[in-house]
DNA sequence: CAGAATGGCTAGCAGTGCTAGAGTTCGGTC
DNA sequence: GACCGAACTCTAGCACTGCTAGCCATTCTG
């Protein structure tokens, strides 16, 4: 049993080596830099056992984009406990959202923008996500008004989405970042 | 003079081939379909061809997203025309915007999501893109209260782009689609 | 110790964007 | 009307992609 343990292990191992290294290039040179050829070399295999591992590379992307999850979570979990009063959370969280997407953008973009198969507001949605998703709401609650919570959190999550994707696409002047960050935030923090 | 101004007309007439063929073939089954094989076999001619046109396939796309464009701005202006209040014509402009989207995703996607060198706000921005950027900001002028109007129009367009893409990409539940616009909107056509 | 099975490797397939150089067709000139 | 030169298109191929079949060595089992 004991040897059958440590290949498992090695395996288990393996795979987040493999893991690690699609990240680390993507977040070096892009997702265009990460091949099977590359990614193979990185973790001293060959090819074929990418493949023993997962279904493909969209497999590996999506393995990328739920151990992103967790840190942008982290991330947006901080903000929250930072903060002191309800606006000024919202405020925190959508700095840290923003600075997350700016600082590892392959990262985002597997998460968020990669046609990978990783369906959310379903099952297979990344538990880590799922909580961070929970935190905002809570955030947002005060804010609400009448209007369905989750609803809410959702569209509120859209305007970050679309500022931080729209801006790193060149499609918005980055000196006005902080400004829409300011506005969003402010439009959905009013009462009443 | 008249032969060359033929070959210079059935030039033109090639390439708005090529770009429609593009078109066509990523509405029907997606950017990925798009090849430059298929594309010089729906044109009826070789491979090189398309590289006498453009200068590669990333400039084609960019082709196809600037004539995208002027689809997109007719029916935002259209939209702003058909209304008769301030807070309707936004209204209208979102709904249309997001059916846009929503009809012809793979359009939206070479204008906004592609890392096309389609660089916005510079000097290449499609002219129509402009145009339904300031019919936009016209119609969000009465709700702009001390922010920047250009600002606050870009982050309204952000609140937009954000609800199309995550909602294509499986990430918002459908269902709710028409309520998150609605809250969109309110929020951003809120007096004081 | 023989046989089976696990698992990684080499080699290769079908496809991609793009390009060099051959070949053909055509317009202009004597 | 015949020829030459230039413009243009095509064939063939390169280097790369994701992915896989089948061989081979190593390891476990009886």
């Amino acid at each position: 049993m004991s040897i059958q343990a440590r290949r498992e292990r090695e395996r288990a191992e393996r795979e987040r080596a493999i893991i690690a290294a699609a990240r680390d290039l993507a977040e070096a040179e892009g997702w265009d830099a990460v091949t099977t050829r590359r990614l193979a070399a990185e973790i001293e295999y060959s090819q074929p056992v990418l493949y023993s591992h997962f279904k493909g590379k969209d497999a590996i992307m999506a393995a990328v984009a739920v151990e992103g999850s967790a840190d942008l979570a982290a991330d947006v979990a901080a903000a929250r406990a930072a903060a002191t009063d309800p606006r000024q959370a919202v405020a925190g969280i959508a700095t840290a959202y923003a600075e997350f997407a700016d600082r590892r953008p392959a990262l985002y973009d597997a998460i968020f923008n990669l046609p990978v198969a990783l369906s959310f507001a379903s099952q297979d949605t990344p538990v880590e996500l799922a909580r961070a998703f929970a935190e905002l709401a809570e955030t947002l609650r005060p804010f609400a008004g009448d209007d369905d919570l989750e609803t809410f959190t959702e569209t509120f999550w859209s305007g970050l989405h679309g500022l931080v994707t729209l801006m790193r696409n060149g499609r918005l002047r980055r000196e006005e970042h902080e400004r829409r960050l300011a506005i969003l935030v402010d439009r959905f923090t009013r009462l009443g």
